[in-house]
DNA sequence: ATATGTTATGTAATAATATAACACAAATAA
DNA sequence: TTATTTGTGTTATATTATTACATAACATAT
């Protein structure tokens, strides 16, 4: 199983299953409510985990969100490039990975002498399935 | 000149100036700190200059920074695709705008059937200037 | 010119997101 | 074992953003 690789302490496990368990993107806050039941008491409690998951590639931050989202590709826990299309209407964010954009990034960086550590593709929108729900409206 | 194509207000001209003069993004209380001088005292004057002079093409918002840049090419405001390099050590932000990653961007979002509004592209790292200036410490 | 609709303004209060600082506990490694 | 690192729990506070409401400025159509 993937998620077993990495050792996480009580509280990363907590966010971390949450998150799995989730269907759309949560906020800290949000997070941090679902686990009170689980003896969270403090938001540095929940960043701190996040932190930790995100360094290890399990976990994603939606930067124009301000919201946190389980990795869709937990095996290969790759800190490659990935994007989001986000739906606005139903709040949930598809993950897609696409080499072509990391490669004309990594030119555009080359060429300008940029050294990159980190991208956010963030495309926000509707997703399919909602504009066939608005269709008959 | 380009920014005189919109009739803009008072505190959105405040504020467009400000950023336009600024070399690096600023956030909406640097903003605002920055304009009490000339009379704005509440948030809320800086955020609304900020929605529509967004909504123009004439400011971009840096999702990952909750900062906000004059555009660099306001004689084309066409709200297309744009990134942003975003240097960590001096907090400048480089905008480009690349037709090859909107195609692709268009055409995921085309195989998915998800309807795209806006996309925000923003990478975190090191610029050259600054690579340099760390090169001999 | 005046009524009407729209857009912008000013202000206060508050919500939502995130971090600093400190003391302590658990796991790891020397 | 001792030292070091990493995680925890807690309080307080900083930063970012919005809600709600009252008023003013401006356009334009009668």
């Amino acid at each position: 199983m993937a998620t077993a690789e990495v050792k996480l302490t009580k509280n990363q496990r907590l966010v971390l299953d949450l998150l799995c368990a989730s269907d759309a993107p949560m906020s800290a806050y949000a997070i941090l409510d679902q686990l009170r039941a689980e003896g969270l008491r403090a938001p540095l409690q929940v960043y701190r985990a996040l932190d930790k998951l995100i360094g290890i590639g399990l976990v994603h931050r939606l930067e124009s969100m301000n919201a946190f989202v389980a990795c869709a590709h937990p095996s290969c826990h790759s800190l490659e490039m990935v994007g989001f299309a986000i739906c606005e209407e139903c709040g949930k964010a598809l993950e897609f990975a696409d080499s072509d954009i990391a490669e004309i990034l990594s030119e555009w960086a080359g060429t300008n002498g940029f050294l990159a550590k980190s991208t956010s593709i963030e495309i926000k929108g509707t997703c399919a399935a909602c504009q066939t729900a608005t269709e008959h409206l």
